[in-house]
DNA sequence: TAACTTAGTGTAAAATTTACACTTCCAAAG
DNA sequence: CTTTGGAAGTGTAAATTTTACACTAAGTTA
């Protein structure tokens, strides 16, 4: 009797994932093709997400649910909030294509959305369930998107870029070593704008946070950069003292 | 039938409200106290909160509901998350009470929780519907309460802290006209730390979102202090140029 | 060996932050 | 009417942080 309630589905309640990724050039999203008669690609388009088992955790629910679409595991996720406007399926063909896959499909549905930052070269993502393909999509060329996940990958942009002027987030987009000018361009593409090189290796070498390693690039057509590793250590000691200045 | 539908109850989402309260001395919160066999008096108290109905907007949810159980209307209220662990309901004392108020008690509940400031003066709880009593409480005070409502009081703290020094909020903690010394006292009451008079008043003036007004305190035994009003077109600019630096 | 590409580096001026102490004005108490 | 208590109000110097800005170094490729 348990085992049933546990995994039956709650049609009131979904969970999203909007996961970033960057390769070191711009920043991506991971979005879900679904079949059926859209009027355009940008409503073929969707966030992974789905409906919650009833006794589920919400995060393990967005864990789960973004494995099933995209392959994807074990991606840290963190919470962008709720989205319950009661219209929030208003569109006709994400009606339409709800009726071919739910057994509630005019339930009223509140989503979870969570969000993730993963470099793009740990991932291959490999579309399942009822995703047709599972891809990395440049956050700059998506105008639309299936439901109100465009308003929700807008949010969940402003609470990363939020989160990054306050906190060394971003350091799980990095390699476990890097250069600090793909740093640099990780901080760029996530801002959207520009940074003068020497103020930003001034700034982020004072925070004590990196540890330089011996190596250095090798094979690149120019002056080879020094790598760098992330010092946990130092990171938590900086965090126990408050919240820092990571503005850039 | 549509009309029907729109006052069914959700089983499954509830919303709840984390309302602060400023007095110019202490930072409070809006708490009522319910009906039942409690082992202590911080059981008995909870947020205001209860599940929606079907066809409801979040947001309006959870303004009906603050205003069923304390009164209070037209409350400001912006989202602090989705709390839905599937154990919060795991106090024996919670899910008795439940069962004397609920069709149905034993269902999973996900609540969205929103939070606000409000000056206390403003308004007079006055409890209803299941509630006992609404009154103001210490946060300071607070070591426990009912369900999991303690952390997301914790954590709607946290974000009121966090959103205090990245943007002036609180301006509607404070009556249309202030002083400096009650902005500042109210600044101190959210952060729970103190701050230096010269540099508080130095930095909050230069953002140039103050107008002095011509008149001062009264019947004060001191030297009367010069009331401040928010100016709102000059705060409009100032958010309109990027968010800024309010960290005290 | 020349051309190209990114790495890496320093400084001066401006702005911001920090720490800090005394006088002023009012009411209330004596 | 004098004293006292209490918050208001004010300036400065030192330290730190921010900003703008341009050239040399080290590797690959043509």
């Amino acid at each position: 009797m348990k085992a049933e309630k546990i995994q039956q589905l709650n049609p009131n309640v979904s969970v999203d994932c909007v996961v970033f990724g960057f390769d070191f050039e711009q920043l991506k999203v991971l979005l879900i093709e679904r079949e059926g008669n859209f009027d355009d690609k940008s409503q073929r388009l969707a966030l992974p997400g789905d409906l919650i088992f009833n006794y589920e955790n919400l995060l393990s629910a967005a864990q789960r649910v973004l494995e099933e679409l995209t392959g994807l595991k074990d991606i840290f996720l963190k919470q962008v909030g709720a989205f319950g406007e009661p219209d929030r399926i208003s569109k006709e063909t994400d009606k339409q294509w709800l009726r071919s896959i739910r057994a509630n499909p005019d339930a009223r549905v509140i989503t979870i959305a969570y969000y993730s930052l993963v470099q793009i070269t740990d991932y291959t993502p490999q579309a399942n369930s009822f995703a047709t393909s599972a891809n990395w999509y440049d956050v700059r060329e998506i105008v639309d998107l299936a439901f109100d996940h465009y308003s929700i990958l807008r949010q969940a942009l402003d609470q990363l870029r939020m989160e990054l002027q306050s906190r060394p987030v971003g350091f799980n987009l990095m390699p476990p070593k890097f250069t600090l000018g793909q740093l640099q361009k990780m901080y760029e593409a996530i801002l959207g704008k520009s940074l003068d090189k020497r103020n930003f290796r001034r700034k982020i070498l004072k925070l004590d946070i990196l540890s330089p390693l011996e190596e250095k690039q090798q094979e690149v057509s120019h002056k080879p950069a020094q790598y760098f590793m992330f010092n946990e250590e130092n990171y938590n000691k900086l965090r126990e003292s408050g919240f820092d200045n990571f503005g850039f």
